[in-house]
RNA sequence: GGGCGCAUAGCUCAGUCGGUUCAGAGCAUCUGCCUUACAAGCAGAGGGUCGGCGGUUCGAAUCCGUCUGCGCCCACCA
């Protein structure tokens, strides 16, 4: 095979992706074996990939594939989401463009219009998961809306009604006024806003809806909804209104009456202490009101616009009204004063348009019951949070959850299956026949065109929420006419989910709740947080910001293993992810370092008569026993979600311990030929090393996989095992650890002498130094001869210590004797100090008395070991200065 | 306002039970090298009062208190 100087991902990736597709390698169906399962976090069906899902799906690929190797039935689901608010109002902003108003459409145009758009848009997002690399069993492609996922919302909702836990209630709600529905209060970003804080003055009215001559002065900031008062009210303690009790006051502009209440709930001391009671727009008021039995007024429409129950400024955008009308109110001689004002808004997290809290009808889901099971999921550890930091934030959560908004005013999702008959009442069935059958039962004669189903649809994450398992079984178990489901029953509960802390409450919690509701068995077992990807100078990524690469460009600048590989490196989770293009420059570096490594494995020219070196033999042992080691380390990293430090230790062993010292150790001299026994060895810890790489760049381990040995049509990396951790002997380790220091030693001797490195330099070490690794160290810093010697006679050069061992390298005439000698008084001080330290704390009673046996002996062990490296530096002063 | 969390090298972060010769890694920086796998590389080097103060302990980056500075979540006094 002809391998290029340079590692070119581009056709490599496309040709392995398709490969991977074409033997439908990603696909599973339930067997023996046990299961492994990831149900992706829908992203929008007409979203486009962003840095986040990058990390993400890359994440959920490395789990995936790792379980795949370790012989598990890996299955990621994947598939996209509705959104209804999100998708809705895309659509709606490109009729707009074409000149089409919503209010022109019917219910069913529009749908006919969102469902082309969908066809158009969705679905990119997954083609776009392609390219990263991503692993789904694309046959099991889901989409929210889809009729049998629609199914499994509608029969849930049956399900809860019937259960008695869904009910429809007038509140007062988060109303959007540019999305036209009411959003939950996660919805809602509340945002420091500049506004006013007007002080207005009410005039006392004389008993016949006349003003007399002496008022009150309120305080607010939405003077706009002052028509809409029903009282002002006053805190009953408050002996600067007692004077007011019972009478009325004017509205101004308007001249209404209205009563002065008390409630303790207004603040003596905020304002004026008068407060203007408008329970139509504001939701303490709309309690205050329920508490006073006052009129509940509403004057702004669903577009937040004044109505004709306002009868001034009809018509008017609420924000104009308000500059109109404190304009009148001056006139009028109603505005005492205005101040600077700056008070938390609330926003809507969709379209960003100011809340309006607004009295509406809508279907609420209890969730006490819901709550409690779920917060016991995981308070007693069966879902388990990765980092643990978010239980708190959940409980906090759960322990103060409030019944669930399910109603949206939109037609883009699943509409609600409620229809009310001609007297008002409504049945809940799943569908418009057994809705009939139920009318009838109550009204009989009623026909359909009698019934009315509910305006509504459901809210995104009430379909969002059954994921795990309407994905494997559409109808939901809840069902009365439920079979099991093989897929469901092999599949569920998935085994991990990533996601991102952001919609813990929105998506997690629920998801838990629906999978304890209906499988009695939590959805999930781990749940990692990622981080938010921010840019280098920590900044969120954002369109207007403009600081948000292109992750498909930059796919194809460095391929895919390169953005996978920077993406993970910095990525621990729960943190935030600065992201920057060093890092993917860093991945694709690290694929260059593997395409290079295995240029010069394949070139090796293997002469079959000769013999093992002694080095190689070595070189081979050592490496064997650390390849254990690291994947012992690996798989504990991967067992605690340590990814990013799995990713780290299989770094630096590829790089450092293969490439560095492994490969520089076995590489024959120009020219020169390597035995077999060495190659074979090699190659096998290559395959070994692309095994344990594959999870994290997948397409370039099969690259390399497939090179390194002939394979058959449908072998892939991808089933290949994991390497298992074998037994290591950490003597082995150490004894070339020493020998690495040494040669570093020897180096920088070398740099610091200026002495080129083809030069060879004589070496001599010490007893302790272990024999074996003379070759070692003979080969590596180019050192010939290297001895053991007993002393180093009266050889000139310059000392150093490996641990407790001498080194010397002979340099003759080279040494600047009084340089070496000032280092090495250096080197002695520093020692003293230090055994006078350890001594003195081996003479303090209370720590020998106290302290652990082995932490005594790790100090006597210093203390000895201090006293050997005096004597060394002593000798090599000693042996100096003779040599003067 | 209530709650949770964080502060370790220039940057991003590890540091598991309070104890190893413990102050680490990667990146970045500096120096020298185009050495036949790799300059997207090799070799070498420098860099930290573990946010401040106080306490517990034989022993503290690690535990407790406090202060400072940051982040997140929840709530929203009109």
């Amino acid at each position: 095979m002809e391998l290029s100087a340079r590692y070119d991902p581009s056709k490599i990736e496309e040709k392995w992706y398709a490969y991977w597709l074409e033997h439908k390698f990603f696909h599973s169906e339930p067997d023996g074996r046990e299961p492994y399962t990831i149900v992706i976090p829908p992203p929008n069906v007409t979203g486009i990939l962003h840095m986040g899902h990058v990390l993400n799906n890359t994440l959920n690929d490395v789990l995936i594939r790792k379980a795949r190797m370790d012989g598990k039935n890996a299955c990621w689901v994947p598939g996209t989401d509705h959104a209804s608010i999100a998708t809705e109002s895309k659509v709606v902003a490109k009729l707009k463009a074409q000149g089409i108003s919503k209010e022109d459409l019917t219910r069913e145009e529009f749908l006919k219009y969102a469902w082309e758009w969908k066809e158009e848009h969705g679905g990119i997002i997954l083609q776009q998961l392609r390219k990263l690399g991503a692993s789904c069993d694309w046959d099991r492609t889901r989409f929210t809306m889809e009729p049998a996922l629609s199914e499994a919302v509608i029969n849930t909702f049956v399900y809860f009604y019937k259960k008695g836990w869904i009910y429809r209630g007038v509140r007062m709600v988060n109303w959007d006024p540019e999305g036209h529905t009411a959003v939950s209060d996660d919805e809602v970003i509340h945002k420091d806003t500049h506004s006013h804080f007007y002080h207005l003055r009410y005039y006392i009215s004389d008993g016949q809806g006349h003003p007399t001559d002496q008022y009150l002065v309120i305080a607010t900031t939405r003077p706009e909804t002052i028509m809409a008062d029903a009282a002002i009210c006053v805190n009953p303690a408050d002996e600067r209104y007692h004077w007011l009790r019972g009478k009325h006051v004017l509205i101004p502009l308007i001249n209404k009456e209205i009563p002065v209440i008390e409630d303790s709930y207004v603040e003596m001391d905020f304002g004026t202490g008068c407060l203007k009671v408008t329970p139509a727009h504001d939701a303490h008021d709309y309690e205050i009101g329920m508490r006073h039995n006052l009129p509940i007024l509403d004057i702004i429409d669903d577009r937040g616009r004044l109505n004709e129950n306002a009868t001034i400024l009809v018509g008017e955008d609420r924000f104009v009204a308000r500059k109109k009308i404190v304009k009148m109110l001056e006139e009028a001689g109603n505005l005492e004063k205005v101040e600077d004002y700056t008070s938390p808004v609330g926003y809507s997290e969709r379209t960003n348009a100011v809340i309006e809290p607004r009295l509406s009808a809508q279907w609420f889901l209890k969730m006490e019951d819901l709550a409690r099971e779920a917060l016991a999921s995981v308070e007693e550890g069966r879902v388990k949070f990765i980092p643990d930091k978010y239980r708190n934030t959940y409980r906090h959560w759960m322990e103060n959850v409030r019944d669930w908004c399910i109603s949206r005013q939109l037609w883009w999702g699943q509409r609600i299956p409620a229809w009310y008959l001609p007297d008002g009442s409504f049945v809940v069935e799943a569908t418009a026949e057994e809705a009939l059958k139920a009318a009838q039962a109550k009204q009989p004669g009623l026909t359909m065109a009698d019934l009315r189903q509910d305006e509504d649809v459901l809210d995104t994450w009430f379909s969002s929420w059954l994921w795990p398992v309407s994905v494997f079984d559409p109808q939901m178990p809840g069902h009365p006419d439920h079979k099991p489901n093989r897929d469901l029953s092999y599949y569920y509960p998935t085994n991990d989910l990533v996601t991102g802390p952001d919609i813990l409450f929105f998506w997690v919690a629920r998801m838990i709740m629906a999978g304890n509701e209906y499988m009695h068995a939590e959805p999930f077992r781990n749940v990692y947080f990622t981080g938010i990807v921010r840019d280098k100078l920590g900044r969120k990524m954002s369109k207007t910001l403009g600081n948000s690469p292109d992750p498909l460009v930059l796919i194809e600048k460095y391929g895919a293993d390169a953005v996978r590989l920077g993406m993970l490196l910095c990525s621990s989770a729960g943190n935030d992810i600065l992201y920057d293009e060093a890092q993917v420059e860093q991945g694709r570096n690290f694929c260059g370092k593997i395409w290079n490594a295995y240029r010069l494995v394949a070139g090796f020219q293997v002469d079959p008569a000769l013999p093992q070196r002694e080095s190689d033999a070595t070189a081979v042992r050592w490496f064997r026993n650390k390849l254990s080691q690291a994947i012992a380390t690996v798989e504990d990293h991967y067992a605690k979600f340590r990814i990013s430090d799995a990713l780290m230790t299989l770094y630096k062993l590829f790089w450092d311990d293969f490439c560095s010292w492994y490969l520089e150790l076995i590489k024959p001299a120009y020219g020169a030929s390597i035995d077999p026994e060495t190659v074979r060895c090699t190659l096998g810890f290559f395959e070994d090393l692309l095994k344990l790489i594959h999870p994290v760049m997948p397409f370039i381990t099969e690259e390399l996989w497939q090179a390194i040995q002939p394979r058959k049509e449908g072998e892939t990396i991808m089933f290949a095992a994991t390497p298992a951790a074998g037994e290591y002997d950490t003597s082995v380790i150490d004894a070339f650890e020493l020998a690495k220091e040494t040669v570093m030693g020897i180096r920088s001797v070398r740099k610091q002498k200026n002495l080129p490195p083809k030069d060879t330099l004589e070496v001599k070490v010490k007893g302790g130094f272990p024999a074996d690794m003379i070759p070692v160290v003979a080969k590596l810093a180019n050192a010939g001869p290297v001895s053991l010697v007993e002393d180093f006679g009266d050889a000139t050069g310059v000392s150093f210590m490996v641990g407790t061992v001498e080194c010397f390298a002979v340099l003759g005439g080279l040494v600047n004797v009084e340089e070496e000698l000032a280092k090495l008084e250096a080197a002695l001080a520093y020692q003293r100090q230090f055994l006078e330290n350890v001594r003195k704390k081996l003479s303090n009673e209370n720590f020998t008395a106290h302290a652990p046996e082995k932490v005594v002996a790790m100090e006597r062990k210093k203390e000895a070991d201090s006293l050997s490296k005096i004597e060394s530096y002593e000798n090599q002063i000693k042996l100096l200065k003779n040599n003067e």
